[in-house]
DNA sequence: ATTATCTATAGATCTATAGATAATGC
DNA sequence: ATTATCTATAGATCTATAGATAATGC
């Protein structure tokens, strides 16, 4: 998005304004259909756009898709960042979870513009996983293994321990339709599952 | 697929083979494209049929599909049905999580048709998942809320329990690149997985 | 003057069918 | 005789562009 190619002019307000629109509803259609069963007339649709006019601002459907992917790797990789090697460890873990928790509640179109891309492959994202991700992930386990090794966590495995937290917290965004077919009558699925898994993972890793 | 509507001849040897060929290639294209992103000639292609021979076996497209679903149904249910009420409470969870794993092993594709389905908002599923999954999910929730009242279970919830228990363990099939890009060089993660989830649950579950 | 939007449509892709031809089973 | 397969193509859908027109900013 901001990675400039060819020196451009400077966006107007309209185009920031309209942009966002496009990728706001893109995010809507992508996240619901993958890519391939995405068309450029349901985000004309949802955005209120006409069709050309968004291939005005952007350069093609897998422009906007890698756009989305781009800017939500970041927002991504945010909380499993913000793991403090300094902080309590059962504390730290336990506060990721909750910030996952939250991502599945605030962002569920995110998560699953995520799964869908994972889901066939990552096409598109693999670069990203194998860089960034990759590299956190590494630094991270290791951080974890150290707590272990020095007692302040209860052992396991580091790696299949993110795996799980991935897993468990994800699920409430990918697989909505399932949980609240099962779970109806409840309110607010995810506030029972915060409360489960925080007493899961502190039964768990508390040495 | 043995729902009949019409009063149909039964089926030829070919008949059988061919429409088990067309099957097993959709499953490739369905699992890894989602029902929009697969095409007939992708089809066509991985069951070494023509696409208009394609359409004398099926009635098209959508029938493909749910042709996949509806065996697929089956399948899925059965590791939670054979959860046994009479059986050691401890045992049967971690009995239940391996057979989980194990699907997932042997099972990746059937795994990723279902959570393309689940993440597309279930248009093809939702009434097997109202009908069949909410009763097995009620019963088995019920069993183990008992076990837990009776002091053979650790108290938990367990509705998110089971959820837990679906979210790690389809993870490794449906999230496969990524876990394989995080775990390189590892011959089978499955293998870390199994042993995680088993020590996981057990220090979970145990009174 | 430049930026944004619209109409019309090209060209590719996709599902599905019609109708002819080939292979198979009594 | 019946079942299976092939060729050819209709008709719908989809991405993208060309070129004209309208709106906006100095």
């Amino acid at each position: 998005m901001d990675d400039v190619t060819k020196p451009e002019k400077k966006p107007s307000r309209i185009q920031l304004r309209n942009r966002k629109r496009i990728l706001e509803a893109a995010l809507d259609v992508f996240s619901q259909h993958g890519y391939r069963g995405a068309t450029l007339d349901q985000i004309a649709e949802a955005s209120g756009l006409s069709k050309p006019n968004i291939l005005y601002y952007f350069d093609g459907k897998e422009a906007i898709h890698v756009t989305l992917l781009n800017a939500l790797m970041e927002n991504w990789l945010d909380p499993l960042a913000k793991m403090d090697p300094d902080g309590d460890p059962l504390e730290e873990i336990l506060g990721y979870i909750h910030r996952k928790v939250q991502m599945s509640r605030e962002f569920p179109r995110e998560s699953r513009l995520f799964a869908n891309e994972i889901l066939q492959g990552a096409p598109r994202m693999r670069p990203h996983l194998e860089t960034g991700l990759k590299v956190l992930f590494d630094d991270k386990t290791t951080l974890i293994q150290r707590w272990m090794d020095e007692g302040k966590l209860a052992k396991s495995d580091p790696r299949h321990l993110v795996f799980s937290i991935w897993a468990t917290t994800q699920h409430y965004a990918d697989f909505e339709v399932q949980v609240s077919i099962l779970t109806e009558g409840e309110a607010d699925p995810i506030e029972g599952a915060e409360a489960f898994l925080d007493s899961m993972y502190r039964k768990l890793l508390t040495p």
